[in-house]
DNA sequence: CAGGGTAGGTTCGGTCACTGAACCCTTGAC
DNA sequence: GTCAAGGGTTCAGTGACCGAACCTACCCTG
């Protein structure tokens, strides 16, 4: 947590969470995880985050289990940040800053969440109003709302543009 | 937020909401107002935050419309601070944020949330699993968990182990 | 009416996280 | 040999956060 101080006096499994998850960039990097982001480099331009941040939130993310860090090729040796159960965990927490702040800050729909087996869009505790299950998160459908930029600059960016399910991986179009 | 930056390339609503409620501190004043904290003292007494940080936090919340500084009395004039709608719209994040931080980081059940006019323990999303309906904020109430210290040192958490509903206002014992 | 207590702040120097830019290493392609 | 790309590390500067001290307005008590 910021200030290598902890929320020590705090008994609360929010204060709790919030050390693991509260400093700057690392719900975003989660968030970015979910959406189907993996490598270092991806983040990196999507997120517009210090060189040396990321790599610290990826470690630490790495170290408390909310990602995993794999080799996915030996050479060059390169590695990607997969979320773990416990990373796909924070899903409903997102889900609902993310209506928070369309609802209370923007006002505007950026992206649309539906029941990829029923394309119905999630209510706002991610359920399929049509099913009436809580829809697993590999099951989810991503697409662009209305006030999504239909032109964005980086390549990641552009590449969420097109629908995808939740966790499944990106693939930028190589430049 | 932090460092006088917003994540200005993010087009995104929990990126918008973070830069609101992302800051160290900023969503544990939001839980103790759910929890029925409405003053500066108490908050103090109870967080364990600089006094300067907690002026700062409760100026920008008022200004946000998260929280609504009122007078409660004139003479001497003292304020307090109590969640506004778009506050208490941030029930379901910290919901879900406390369940995954028992779940994934601390592994005791500090509280518990019942629906008042059944007591029934909610269910993950704020619902009542007998009622089967979302429960209103002002009709959810606290109790204290098996985990939770019986004999805490500040006079604002003992005044919490007591059953409460949401948003009610705290009483402190007069020292 | 002096002294003490309380609520709600502001000020201030020090520390530490975040920032952006530069640099480094390994590998593969030309 | 040179270049580019991916995935980092290093480093100086800035500014948020820290704790402690100080300030103000009002009330109560002797």
């Amino acid at each position: 947590m910021a200030l290598g101080k902890d929320y020590v006096t705090q008994e609360c499994s929010i204060a709790r969470a919030l050390e693991v998850v509260g400093e700057r960039w690392t719900l975003l990097v989660v968030r970015d995880a979910l959406y189907g982001v993996r490598r270092y480099n991806d983040f990196l331009v999507h997120l517009g985050i210090p060189r040396a941040v990321l790599a610290a939130r990826l470690q630490t993310l790495t170290s408390e289990g909310i990602l995993e860090k794999r080799r996915y090729q030996e050479s060059p040796p390169r590695d990607e940040y997969v979320l773990t159960e416990s990373g796909i965990g924070l899903w409903p927490t997102l889900r609902s800053l993310g209506l928070w702040g369309r609802e209370h800050v923007s006002g505007v729909k950026l992206r649309e969440f539906r029941h990829a087996l029923c394309d119905t869009e999630l209510g706002p505790y991610g359920e399929c109003r049509v099913c009436g299950t809580i829809v697993p998160v590999p099951d989810v459908v991503m697409v662009p709302g209305p006030g999504l930029d239909p032109d964005p600059a980086d390549p990641v960016s552009k590449a969420l543009l097109r629908p995808k399910r939740l966790l499944e991986p990106l693939v930028t179009e190589p430049v």
